[in-house]
RNA sequence: GGGUGCUUAGCUCAGUGGUAGAGCGUCUCGUUUACACCGAGAAUGUCGGGGGUUCGAAACCCUCAGCGCCCA
């Protein structure tokens, strides 16, 4: 059966076929109408305009990673794949291949254009959900989805309309951020903040006795200032609170008026309040009547101040501006650089610009709350539950969200408007009358993925689909997204669906940085392809390589190093169960009964047993990095380095049968255990082991409680640490690993029976002879007939290392054990412990000192 | 400024009260018929500093220092 198997492991040539063969048998199809409990992911969906890059192979890996394990549990598993139509993102692509013609998309008008955007995506766009193959994501690809398909649109249009009944969608004239380059409003999520290096200045308004110092980063909107504020109790500045003030440049009286929100510590204590431009300042109009002065177009350009500076673009007004003022002697003081926080667009980076416009928003304070709620009560879990304060920080504080863009590419608003200002919501199978026009703006891209977890399923309709897979089961992404998309996941859903949230609980992971642990970008140039290292390690180790290092909610650094590390544990796996086969492992008929096994036939049942049961429950903790870790070391150090190597002597005998029987069940439950990981090495390695369909659909492993042994462990533990000190003994002494040496164990007990396979190990000739060296450990004596005389100084310095190793745990054990109150309140078993330590380095003590002196003297 | 993390071996990180761990890297040895993408052995840490709680602290508390992230 071992000619199945190629001699080495290549994943190119099994991969792709695979894939192939899971879609095509239907294994990751859902259905419906199945009994079995279900278990539902929604894909994040990815931008149209995406291509896969390290943290989505993440994000994938762990969703892949429990949508198989739960496959395998015997769950009703839908995985949910699709895409965004990231309005802003995918109009921009598009507008800039228009530009390469020298065209706008007002050359080709909104029609033309936004069939083009289609054309688009029909040619280039969601290359995304083609790399998602390579690396074996086990999703539906029959219920694909976009957040631009029609159903998708149903959703949209009927939930806007009952969050507008509801009261939950309002039109309000606001300061919103503004892109003067996308020409469209923000919402403060797509805003970035950084900083930024710019100016303080300080400028004299008014004359003499009645003048007034307000400092300001933007000297250019002060032709839009309606007053200057300042704190109610400035002592400085009370007397003039009510007062007016010559605003330099437009010659304009502004009153002077007092607020709480000035801080008298911050410049002068005194602050321009430039309500058209700026949000804070809107705050302070509001509450204080102050007139709204717009002084800039939708370009960010100067209009309608009258002034010289008007037609400028605002940059280059703030240079002029600061110039005249200090050619009329009003500049105070001047600060440059100024590092400020500064918003930028987070689609083109360019400065946004607050602006007052007339946009739809929702009101969030109520869903909010609702959002809040469901994880307070317990209804929805955040793994890991260190990151429930991030997330209830920015639930109790939002800001109502601005979702009207003024875009082409996106759900169109479903207002209409009449002749006489009538304001219509239009649902689903309604039409406006004939003289209404339709708002022209379009919504918030976040407001359609935001119905991801239910417009999917079909929603508003009452779908077999919704019956069965809502709310899903468990949400997974980066924390960074926690803001942007899963809140607003959780607001919407919470309150189309009746106050069901859309997922029992979300799983945040961290970011994938490079090996130093710094952010990956593009100018830094450290960005990891998952591409590239597939190509070059295969999909498996990529993919065991980043579950090995998800620690929950933590980054993690990834080095190609470390993937080179994956690809040997998948050629170590190939290998070993090529070298299985090779020697007979079977899954045929029932596994022998215990009491006929040996010990180290039972020692690694025990140990499977053992690491089934963790890993079962580390993985259903989403501990993915812990539970990768300890299949490493079970699968490489307990199987391979020990349980294949002590098995070998058997093997070679006449009696092998029972381990053969053994080590393929071993095999068996382990590449179960791998699978959701490692899917395509360990499909490869158990259908040729089994002779079976598909490890997609076998069971996941259950723990044998019962072959659970401590005795056996015990003794394979002294195995190991006889075959340890002999190996060292032998690398002290410059014995070849390759040259048998003639030796004799002196044993009592079980573990006499393993002489001979310890021996093989070793590389023993087990006989009679007259020893010349010797290694004792514990009870048991190895005794060696070495031709030539040993390197005395070689010996010597390994005794006296031990003797040093042992005199030392001997005193820290006296040290406790002296201690009065360590044995008034330590716990029994703690005592009981540190007493056979001193026993075990006593005795050790008085074996290594004799042998030390029986040492010929050198 | 508000919030929230982090500081453990050369690097990246596990480790929530009982003799400090992993991967990668380093050094020595090795063509032992699964595997050199390997095997065997080895070296390497006042667990950021200082104080405290405790029989016992990398872990709990206080404090200082440094680094990071989110929000304003």
């Amino acid at each position: 059966m071992s000619g199945d198997l190629a001699s080495s492991f290549s994943p190119a040539d099994i991969e792709a076929t695979l894939y192939q063969k899971w879609v095509s048998a239907g294994y990751f199809t859902a259905d419906a109408a199945s009994s079995k409990p279900a278990f539902s992911i929604v894909l994040p969906p990815p931008n149209v305009t995406g291509v896969l890059h390290i943290g989505h192979a993440l994000d994938q890996t762990l969703q892949d990673c429990l949508s198989r394990m739960k496959r395998m549990k015997g769950f009703e598993v839908l995985w949910l794949p699709g895409m965004d139509h990231a309005g802003i993102a995918t109009q921009n692509v598009v507008e800039k291949q228009l530009a390469t013609d020298g065209k706008s998309r007002h050359d080709l008008g909104r029609d033309e254009f936004v069939k083009k955007v289609w054309e688009w995506k029909g040619e280039s766009g969601g290359a995304i959900l083609e790399q998602m193959k390579r690396l074996g994501s086990s999703v539906d690809w029959s219920r694909e989805r976009f957040t631009m398909d029609e159903a998708m649109s149903n959703s949209v249009v009927t939930l806007f309309k009952k969050m507008h009944d509801a009261g939950l969608i309002y039109r309000a004239e606001r300061i919103i951020n503004w892109c003067p380059r996308c020409l469209t409003a923000l919402s403060d999520i797509e805003v970035e903040h950084q900083d930024d290096s710019g100016e303080f200045v300080s400028v004299r308004y008014g004359e003499g006795e009645q003048s007034i110092t307000v400092a300001t980063t933007r000297p250019e909107t002060m032709m839009g200032d309606g007053a200057v504020a300042v704190h109610p109790d400035d002592p400085r500045y009370k007397h003039m609170v009510g007062t007016s003030v010559l605003l330099p440049l437009v010659n304009r009286m502004i009153p002077i008026i007092a607020d709480e929100l000035v801080d008298p510590d911050f410049g002068t204590g005194a602050v321009k309040v430039t309500a058209a431009h700026d949000p804070n300042d809107f705050e302070m109009a509001v509450r204080h009547n102050v007139p709204f002065v717009v002084i800039m177009n939708e370009h960010g350009v100067m209009d309608g101040t009258g002034t010289e500076f008007d037609g400028m673009d605002r940059f280059e007004a703030r240079v002029a501006v600061v110039e005249k003022l200090r050619s009329m002697g009003r500049i105070v003081a001047e600060k440059r650089p100024y590092i400020h926080a500064v918003g930028h667009c987070s689609r083109c980076e360019i400065t946004i610009e607050p602006r007052l416009s007339k946009q739809w928003f929702v009101k969030v304070a109520p869903l909010a709350k609702a959002s809040a709620d469901a994880v307070r009560n317990g209804l929805v879990t955040i793994e890991p539950k260190e990151l429930e304060p991030r997330y209830f920080d920015w639930v109790d504080n939002m800001h109502d969200w601005c979702i009207s863009r003024q875009l082409w590419w996106g759900h169109r608003i479903p207002v209409w408007y009449g002749p006489n200002d009538e304001v219509i919501v239009v649902g689903p199978g309604e039409t406006a009358p004939p003289d209404y026009t339709q708002d022209p703006d379009v919504l918030d891209t976040w407001f359609s993925s935001g119905q991801w977890a239910f417009s999917t399923f079909g929603w508003p309709e009452k779908t077999a689909d919704l019956a069965k897979f809502y709310p899903t089961s468990v949400l997974v992404t980066g924390y960074d997204i926690l803001f942007f998309w899963v809140v607003r996941m959780m607001m919407m859903s919470t309150f189309a669906m009746d106050g069901v949230p859309p997922f029992k609980t979300i799983m945040l992971h961290g970011l994938v940085r490079d090996q130093f642990g710094k952010k990956m970008s593009k100018s830094r140039g450290n960005v990891i392809d998952p591409i590239e290292f597939m190509d070059k390690y295969g999909a498996d180790a990529l993919r065991f390589t980043l579950a090995r290092g998800a620690n929950p909610g933590t980054d993690q650094a990834l080095a190609e190093d470390w993937i080179g590390g994956s690809r040997n544990f998948a050629t170590k796996l190939w290998n070993a169960t090529r070298f299985a086969m090779m020697n007979g492992a079977n899954i045929e008929g029932e596994l022998p009964a215990a009491d006929s096994l040996s010990a180290i036939d039972k020692w690694i049942l025990s140990r499977l047993s053992e690491t089934i049961s963790e890993v079962d429950s580390l993985l259903e903790k989403y501990e993915f990095a812990r539970a990768c870790e300890l299949l490493y070391h079970f699968a490489w150090d307990d199987l391979c380095d020990w349980y294949l190597e002590l098995s070998k002597e058997t093997f070679a005998g006449t009696d092998a049968d029972k381990t053969k029987r053994v080590l393929g069940h071993v095999l068996d439950q382990l590449l179960r255990l791998l699978h959701p990981v490692m899917p395509f090495i360990t499909e490869q390695l158990w259908t040729t082991l089994t002779g079976a369909e598909s490890l997609v659909i076998a069971q996941w492993p259950v723990a044998n409680a019962a072959h659970v042994d401590k005795a056996s462990e015990k003794l394979v533990a002294e195995m190991q640490e006889i075959i340890t000190d002999v190996r060292r003994f032998r690398n002290d002494q410059g014995i070849k690993t390759s040259l048998k040496i003639p030796a004799r164990f002196v044993a009592n007990g079980a573990i006499a029976d393993y002489s001979s396979a310890m021996a093989f190990v070793l590389r023993l000739e087990l006989g009679e002879i007259t020893p010349s060296a010797k290694v004792e450990i514990g009870s048991v004596k190895v005794e060696f007939d070495l031709t030539g005389s040993i390197d005395v100084v070689a010996e010597r310095a390994r005794l006296e290392k031990d003797l040093a190793a042992a005199i030392k745990d001997k005193q820290t054990a006296e040290v406790k054990l002296n201690n009065d109150g360590f044995m008034a309140k330590a716990p029994e078993s703690v005592v009981l412990e540190i007493r056979e330590r001193l026993a075990k380095t006593s005795t050790d003590i008085e074996r290594i000192t004799a042998q030390l002196g029986a040492l010929p003297k050198a």
